[in-house]
DNA sequence: CATGAATGAGGGTTCATTCAT
DNA sequence: TATGAATGAACCCTCATTCAT
């Protein structure tokens, strides 16, 4: 059955060709058209292989997740401390983090879109869970951890100008491994 | 005379109106016709008020932003430690966490939709960091912190049934002053 | 009656202001908004002194219609010769080219406007054949010459840097009081 | 393969159609939904097709033109004097004044709507000086013999009921080739 | 008299989707 | 399998007009 795999293929292709297009403009801000155009066919062909946006932007979405996962952990080896894992996690994030950042918003942009279906809800926790559990298995540390990740890549997305990512990321490895500056907390 | 409206006053009820539907259903899903039809006025007088759908949406967000802050912090006294302040602080954050994330959802999609407007940009950057400078001019400490509190937030967005979000925010201010857990970087 | 004079006077005055406006913009481009706000006054008041746009726009354009009239034929005294009397109108054109091209394209707007309503077709003709009589009467010629004075008019609306519309009206008077220039008849 | 549609034989149909109605209520009043139904078509299929409005318009009008001047020019040849040719070109005017007329207006009407619009007011230029230059090497007239077919139009336009269209071109022959009539100049 | 808030139909345009070929 | 023509609802926005004050 070749046509199968042609068309798994094809359809696989056309995914990653479509994380580019949407994760520059969005989930509502991209046609279909462009889309197509974006992609090298017509706008029949992509309803040919997918039912509706919906379906290609959910694929879509699910693959990236999946795809980043495995790259960020592939160069993990098991004879390091926790904290040197943790420099290469921050090393690769901070090397990613354009691409996670858009990955992030488009989640959100999913999220929003698809704000009545528990589905695919669930779908987006399911994805975020499976990095949070990756990286605190990865590191030892505990929940709090996998919050200040995020939360340096969002910053960086809220202020682009404001700080080098590299300096941010630094400064909470520090503080996850030898707790605040010492008279940080005096008042 | 005309009829009598207190145009100011009008405008601001209009605003505040217009953030709970923007909230739900995000910049580009919420047309202005449902948007008017939700506020009890037609199109006309929607567009009598303000000149655009951006315009209505950017004002709404310094609106919120200036509200949210003051709320925040008129409950903070002088004559607290660094460390109170942040227990404080945090408790508002996540009484009021539903309200915060849709916040955060809003920025996030109106900088989709506005990708290549630069003063829309540097209205996010600007709302972002007046958050930011009030909460690390409150608890003393440095920007690693801030990171946090958006972490710890937006993790509630991506994982909703994860845990309570007040646990998590224990987590966050055992970290910023006591240091990670003993133990923690053991490998 | 004193009220009534000072109603009239500012029906008149208003419609004077709105000749200067309709005629940069024309009849659809020009809002009523944009109107009273070039009027110095509301909406409100315009409705006040007119019925309707229509009404306005009719109005305005009769009185310039017979404004003009009576400004062009002003200057002419009995003792002139047709020649003389051309010269003089000519030159009055050529000084008012912009005005007329004005009233004309004002004249056509109005011509699609109300392009069913007999009545004010007829008062356009009327108008028109105004100015086409006292031209005749004036310099005593037939009425091709009228035509030409038009078509002089329209070309330099339609080709606004062919030339200098003096030279075209110089070349007119020519053309009708000594015949074509010899050999343009040659084939 | 898609629908057996000639794009092109499909835009040109379709442009034909928009002249009758463009020329009935002309630019302003004629909605994009009302050109459409009055071509059998929707509003879609006229963006499929064009660009935008102003695009059908300034397409439809250089087809008008193209279309005119073939027209006219199409039964002259090459061993007639220049009367002759002149007497065929007005016999043509006369027998197309309606049309002519037509024209006319949807040119001044665009021109005013597209008032700030230099590349547009570049059309309208450009097409009438295709029809000037057409006619003047036609019939080997300086340029004010046009300025004389342009008046005869207007006035037409303006005095629909006036006198014979035949008539006055007529006379606007014989004031070219033989000059003023006898005794016009007397006072 | 005069104001300007309010209306809601209608403007040009875009869009996801369908379907004959 | 692939095309792109066709649809028509919905988009943001503007408009002439009305009316409470």
């Amino acid at each position: 059955m070749p046509k199968v795999v042609d068309h798994e293929k094809q359809r696989a292709e056309l995914l990653d060709g479509a994380f580019e297009l949407f994760a520059d403009r969005g989930y509502a801000a991209l046609s279909m058209r462009d889309l197509a155009r974006g992609l090298g066919v017509t706008t029949g062909t992509l309803y040919h292989y997918f039912k509706s946006k919906d379906v290609i932007f959910e694929a879509m979405v699910l693959r990236v997740v999946a795809r980043d996962l495995s790259a960020a952990t592939a160069q993990l080896s098991d004879d390091l401390t926790s904290r040197e894992r943790l420099q290469l996690i921050f090393g690769w994030i901070v090397a990613n983090q354009m691409d996670l950042r858009r990955v992030l918003l488009l989640v959100f942009d999913f999220q929003r879109h698809k704000g009545d279906d528990q589905a695919s809800q669930h779908l987006v926790a399911q994805a975020s869970a499976s990095y949070r559990r990756e990286f605190e298995a990865q590191v030892g540390l505990g929940p709090g951890a996998w919050a200040l990740v995020l939360g340096g890549l969002i910053q960086g997305l809220l202020e682009p100008d404001l700080d080098d990512a590299s300096d941010r990321f630094k400064a909470l490895e520090q503080l996850l491994f030898q707790g605040p500056p010492a008279g940080a907390s005096l008042n």
